[in-house]
DNA sequence: TCACATGTTGACCAAATGGTCAGGAAGATA
DNA sequence: TATCTTCCTGACCATTTGGTCAACATGTGA
């Protein structure tokens, strides 16, 4: 039983500058090789000689390899947790599905390596987000497709599943980070333009909102 | 210089059986496992605890790690060749892009570990697959892209981009053999029945066919 | 029966794996 | 200056990695 200190530790806050920076070092070079590799595919060594620090140096931040993934993993989930935004029966359906569709894109676009990063850990049967998937994401999913419904009732647009709406849409955004090997690949192209993301979400929005039936603005 | 056989080997034919039995118990081991953790996280050990048999014996059979990987890369491409067959401009549209997504769901759900294996390996930067995405596929995916571009014309659908579209419907119908735990976990279920897959299916068929302003049989 | 190819496997190897730890360097507070 | 905390890292460890090999088993054809 060691006495613990009375005065506790008010001088906590110390040298903190360079503690974010490690990290923040080390957590962008281990995204890509977690995403290339998956989880057991990844070695200690090969993120440490990504960020330029002593693999000692990696565990001495991140305390373990695991550890170090859930961090990758759970800032992934906080990036989609933002788009999650709520939307209401009231609001006009083909405003809120075009906004979702261009968000999602940019999501993908914007953070490819943690997009795929997520997908191989989905890949793997999702060993760490098991929780996630049924917890939280299972009832943002549940409470748009009420609204999706209710908009189906009101006549805004055809009655879809929208569950295998929201896959669809989920689908075909996340294909162009995760499937870019494929995409460039067959396009030819070394990247993608912000012209070819415009023209590719301007098509996924006109195939889903025409599909649905959504009806253009009434007013 | 070792002389060569002469009479070659005419006895070549021997204990086939074996080999084509225990060759296609490792490779039906491996495949979920390649699948589950990618080519580096995947370990020879484990496969051969799969199958049951000892690490060298797998070795024995299929030479090298990698050799087992491309085979069962090379099995996977075979499948998707499959139903890659031709199509015409006289064909009728709503029936070829019907039977086009039935067709990719139900190789993505008959074989969902190969679809999983060829997912992580685009994932990973198709290290294995470049020749073949930018040979084979992208010769498919230009040649039927062509065709829809002549029915556009012929005003038998929306002029829409036609590699966005073949992507579109490979993302949407893949999704659910490579984010399998996801969709299991989202809708709370087991697996999906034969009567989800329909409709599923049908779901997907409606909404590229109509997005796609795909004209009804007009004869 | 013999001969020869194929099948089978435990022992073994160098390299890489994730992780620990002792000990020193550096910066802040007093 | 002395003291404390954080930072840093090379040496080290047990385990696992893909792969080799020699020895033996099995089966087939003559």
């Amino acid at each position: 039983m060691t006495q613990p200190p009375l005065a506790a530790k008010a001088p906590a806050k110390r040298n903190e500058a360079t503690r974010a920076r490690n990290e923040h070092i080390i957590l962008a070079a281990a995204e890509p090789i977690f995403a290339r590799h998956g989880y057991r595919g990844a070695s200690v060594q090969a993120i440490a000689e990504a960020a330029g620090l002593p693999k000692s140096n990696v565990l001495y931040y991140m305390g373990s390899k695991k550890a170090l993934y859930v961090r990758l993993l759970a800032r992934m989930m906080q990036r989609w947790n933002a788009l999650l935004d709520d939307i209401s029966v009231e609001d006009n359906p083909a405003d809120v599905i075009t906004a979702f569709i261009r968000r999602k894109m940019q999501l993908s676009l914007r953070h490819p390596e943690g997009s795929r990063l997520f997908a191989a850990e989905i890949l793997g049967g999702a060993p760490f987000l098991q929780e996630y998937l049924r917890g939280e994401l299972r009832d943002w999913v549940e409470s748009r497709a009420r609204i999706f419904e209710q908009w189906a009732e009101r006549g805004l647009m055809d009655p879809v599943n929208p569950v295998w709406l929201i896959f669809l849409i989920w689908s075909s955004t996340q294909h162009y980070a995760d499937f870019e090997a494929q995409v460039l690949g067959i396009t030819g192209k070394a990247t993608l333009s912000d012209d070819d993301i415009e023209e590719i979400t301007a098509f996924l929005t006109r195939i889903v909102l025409k599909g649905c039936g959504v009806r253009e603005k009434t007013i």
